[in-house]
DNA sequence: CCGACTTTGTGCATCCGTTCACAAGCGGTA
DNA sequence: TACCGCTTGTGAACGGATGCACAAAGTCGG
């Protein structure tokens, strides 16, 4: 408690240390997008692109031309007028805003379908984010190595959070383990959780936490299928009164 | 053109066709946290509770009571003031909204160490979304089940996609594959995307995309642990000069 | 060295979503 | 029946994000 926002009003910004302001004041949605426009980066550096406008980039982004530089206005000027960025500059910059210039020690626990995907998968790693722990409770799992990294029991996690210097927790367990699990990780200091189960977590101030749930992914897809169907019905209903699979809409 | 608010003071209005002006003009991060409601309310309908206030259900859901309010009023009004809201009625509201109705049959495209989770997933079919085919190119997979589903080619897929009436196709295969994926799965008609692939999807407009993107999750979570060690260095730089490890932070 | 051309960075208007605050409406109670 | 306390539903203010449009600032060819 306590460590909410609050205080930062009363410097009119006469910000020595530039960057650190930044970074504060960088829209949540920007970030997201700037973590994209990374990855695209990459991509092109990887094949050997050295620059970049901002058309290009926001194309490839998926996102427009204006809300792309905005967005990289927010982690400086990097730009050159009349030529466009520097990919490799860009690149070392979005990092530095992200965190990025240190990897991020990532613990999983539930090593179930889920867990083991993500225990397998080799794109973390490549991306400064090394899996170093799994945690599980079934006997059968103990000791096995998934992915290269022994599973060790729930029990170790304070320990073993702590020695590898965990800084990210991933939950893959079952909804009902999930708050337990998430209060055991932030017992050992994790103060980050990416949460997997559909559960809403109670957490402390400090800690920051992100879902993934799939299920409510599907939910929005399906909402748009059924206004889409809505849309349809009501052009059609113009014609016959019927609605798309022929159920009748309000008559 | 006539799909916004516009009625005054005449609120007691009951349009006709209202909950399809309705469902046009619910805010797209409103729809995420219906579904989030949803959930809650399935469960506390399944322990046996009747009623619920906006108070417990926003506390139960992790939202600010008069959001959760706005949210439920986009889709009607279904509450009773002084009393709260009757929790099969609003799972039954909410259900339509989203669509939900009906089933929505579901396809994995990327049988792999992800696409595997996913069609053992029993979250899904309980909630209405049947994974009823898998698609792979891995010719050890075709013909196995997996979940209870034999593997088919990818070159199947349109026929498949029909014939099982499709909504939503999920690709969980490698990045380099996805966009060939997404096209083949457009073209079979499915315009309900569930994108794990790390890629930007180009599709039509008619295509609904959503996009599960980890390495983003995780950076996001990156940037926040950065601003908290920053936070915390220019905190303690009145101390000592020291950052959180001991590093040296702008001497 | 200049002028034409290109692309960035950003002020500004707009839009969307969140939050506040309170009147309206309902059940319970005397 | 009339009153009281509680909770909903929503107008209105606010704040944050988006998109536009253009001046500033650079390159490049001559
Ligand atoms: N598999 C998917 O595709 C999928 C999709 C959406 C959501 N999810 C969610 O992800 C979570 C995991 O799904 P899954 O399919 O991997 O489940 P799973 O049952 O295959 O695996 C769960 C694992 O967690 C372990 N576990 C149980 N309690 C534990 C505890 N207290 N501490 C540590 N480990 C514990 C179990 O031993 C098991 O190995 C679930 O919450 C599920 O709802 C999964
Ligand atoms: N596993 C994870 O935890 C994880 C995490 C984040 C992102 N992802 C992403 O999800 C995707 C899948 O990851 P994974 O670990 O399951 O990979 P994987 O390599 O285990 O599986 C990929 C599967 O896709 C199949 N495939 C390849 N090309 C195909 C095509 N053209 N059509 C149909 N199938 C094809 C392969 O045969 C393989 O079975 C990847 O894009 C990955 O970046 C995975």
């Amino acid at each position: 408690m306590a460590s909410q926002r609050g205080e930062g009003e009363t410097t009119t910004t006469p910000l020595e240390p530039a960057d650190r302001e930044r970074a504060r004041a960088i829209p949540e949605a920007a970030v997201a997008r700037l973590a994209v426009y990374l990855r695209v980066l990459s991509g092109m550096a990887d094949q050997g692109v050295n620059a970049v406008s901002s058309e290009e980039l926001s194309q490839a982004a998926g996102v427009n031309a204006a809300k792309l530089r905005k967005d990289l206005s927010y982690i400086g000027s990097y730009g050159t007028r009349g030529v466009g960025y520097d990919v490799e500059v860009l690149v070392s910059h979005i990092e530095r805003i992200l965190g990025l210039t240190r990897n991020h020690s990532v613990a999983v626990v539930g090593i179930g379908n889920l867990g083991h995907a993500l225990a397998n998968y080799g794109g973390f790693p490549g991306r400064g984010f090394p899996v170093t722990a799994l945690f599980d409770v079934d006997a059968d799992l103990i000791g096995v190595p998934v992915g290269g990294i022994p599973v060790n029991h729930i029990d170790e996690i304070t320990a073993i959070c702590l020695e590898r210097e965990v800084s990210i927790g991933v939950i893959a367990t079952p909804p009902p383990a999930a708050q337990s699990v998430c209060d055991r990780l932030v017992s050992a200091g994790v103060q980050c959780i990416l949460n997997f189960a559909p559960v809403v977590l109670q957490v402390p101030d400090n800690v920051e936490v992100r879902k993934v749930d799939l299920a409510v992914e599907m939910q929005i897809l399906s909402f748009h299928v059924a206004r889409r169907a809505d849309e349809a019905a009501s052009v059609s209903v113009d014609n016959n009164g019927l609605g798309v699979d022929g159920m009748v809409i309000r008559p």
